[in-house]
DNA sequence: TTGTATGCGTTATCAA
DNA sequence: TTGATAACGCATACAA
């Protein structure tokens, strides 16, 4: 058993008695190569089974195509469902996805180092916490970037973003026209910019509508903290007739803690809203009433803007908002008033 | 403003004050350079903000530092979670993740075809279909691949697995033994492997207690489908005393829909059980039992036996296979025997 | 249209 | 321990 060697331009080269450059000229769409050496090289190359090395046309033509993807370890459960969008519309333009976690453990600098290396074509992070100072990186190193459902002040990093406040407000004032007046928000982590926004966009909402010093609760975002956020608060406080959560699946949680363990009613006693859209909000126990991402457009629109960046890289950075749309589930009624 | 050039070892060594292979052998781990030489190439290639290449050493090195993970985009809830964790435990072995979507535009040979072309150290196909055609590509390009949840026939390939034929007659017999006799199958799609292995298994299992004939209902792994499934299912018979599905997420549409539609109480009047374990099984709307991989030890030796196999390639394959754990719902009880 | 020669940025080999 | 030099496999400028 002879361990092949892998098949070169040369070998090929040498088998169709022609030069490797004609050779590496078949595999260029606009290279003027015969078609007569075309069609004989493309004959000898099948039968040795060469495919271009992409490795060395990566080195030569600084040219990857590969993009990296940041995905932040705070799992939402609507990732998973951007990723794969992503991957799959870059495939479609044949880039490849270079995945890259950001969690606690490695700081984005050091992922950064890290992608510099690589020389990708491209980075799209994903609900990351970026400054200024990041964003500046990628401009030194010349990488385009795109960042999801987050941006960056002053406009310097294209960003394709879910339009929370809009959505919110949205939310709030079902809830208003309902008459509740006494909220709970349950929030997302700290460390999450995407899990602030949300919280400080609907105590402001709130605001808006005369209710102050609203009370928060926070979690992680998971089933599990959504409904230990709402036992903690019932258990030294009165029930309040509204939860505005910062994502679904808490939101699906509160639901089903108020059910179990308060014997509430929901929408009767206890209206409850969430954010994003997931799956899960459509199934018949929760139907939660809720924002819907345009993760369909979204995803579309930040390759396209990065490929478009990747091709002009003196374009200007640009910033597309999409406002979300109401799912109008059954988790919102009217508010019970004591008397 | 002058477009910076990349900085290369020979810049670092200009200003070193040294060779370039020397700055070349500060960075590889057991090469002989003193460490006053080092500190100095360390210190100047800091200044400069020197990273090696990684394309470069790539194409001399034979390896990439990239692992390809095929994933099927016939979306199993489970998935996401396991590519999370690969990726996880990929990064801390210095691995990149490089994705490629195995969807029915693309067949399993282009993208192998484009795999070679990356040089990737080797390849994780989760939940996708091969035989042994496709592994003697894996072995012709010298390149370790491990089966996630798939194995092939001889034991050609390394293979993680969840025992499903142990899991599935758990439930079975659980199911048996609180005296159904009146099953229904919801199955997963026809194309996919698991969803085949999983259907043929309960079959089976139930034959074995005596129950022949018992029908077959096919879903695509979704909520929608399960519940379409079921209803599709009672359109033109009675109502089954037990349904066995081939993944949770459809499980739960069966739940739901014999709830809402049929004003079937679980598990009084239907059991249901579900595979996989994911997140929303312990939600507490579904409590569903059901088999939960193990998902931590399955990435884990997936990773693992890559690894080892990039070392050593000619250590034979492996094929590791896990019980998975029973999840005790409450979506299971006697059946109800009719008078 | 074709071939020659050179370079991409590293690691590997060898002699000093 | 160090430095010169040759790969790695391709794309590209230039000459023919």
């Amino acid at each position: 058993m002879n361990s092949k060697k892998r098949v070169t331009s040369y070998d090929v080269a040498k088998a169709a008695g022609v030069s490797q450059s004609a050779v590496s000229r078949v595999y260029i769409d606009g290279r003027s190569v015969s078609k007569k050496t075309k069609s004989k090289v493309l004959a000898t190359a099948n039968e040795l089974g060469y495919k271009p090395n992409a490795i060395a046309r990566m080195l030569i033509t600084k040219r990857s195509g590969m993009v990296a993807v940041i995905l932040s370890s705070r799992v939402n459960l609507i990732y998973p469902e951007v990723l794969s969008l992503l991957n799959k519309r870059l495939s479609e333009k044949n880039e490849r996805v270079l995945l890259f976690n950001l969690d606690d453990a490695a700081g984005l600098d050091d992922i950064l180092e890290h992608i510099w290396t690589f020389q990708v074509d491209g980075v799209i992070a994903i609900a990351a916490h970026f400054d200024n100072k990041s964003i500046n990186k990628f401009k030194e190193h010349q990488i385009p970037v795109v960042l999801y459902n987050r941006r960056v002040s002053g406009h310097s990093a294209s960003s394709v973003c879910c339009n929370h406040e809009q959505g919110i407000y949205e939310l709030v004032n079902i809830l208003h026209d309902y008459e509740h007046s006494k909220y709970l928000v349950v929030a997302g982590p700290a460390e999450s910019d995407v899990a602030q926004e949300r919280c400080e966009l609907a105590i402001k909402a709130l605001a808006s509508k005369g209710n102050n010093d609203v009370p928060i609760q926070y979690g992680d975002f998971s089933y599990d903290s959504g409904r230990h956020a709402f036992s903690q608060w019932m258990a030294s406080n009165s029930a309040p007739t509204a939860v505005i959560c910062s994502n679904d699946t808490m939101a699906i949680g509160v639901i089903d803690e108020a059910r179990k363990q308060f014997g509430l009613k929901v929408p009767e006693d206890l209206s409850v809203v969430g954010f994003d859209g997931v799956n899960a909000v459509f199934w018949h126990s929760y139907q939660l009433t809720t924002i819907k991402q345009p993760v369909e457009q979204m995803t579309k629109a930040a390759v396209d803007i990065l490929l478009e960046q990747i091709a002009s890289p003196e374009n200007p950075a640009q910033l597309r908002v999409w406002s979300g749309s109401l799912i109008e589930g059954s988790t919102v009624g009217p508010a019970k008033n004591e008397t």
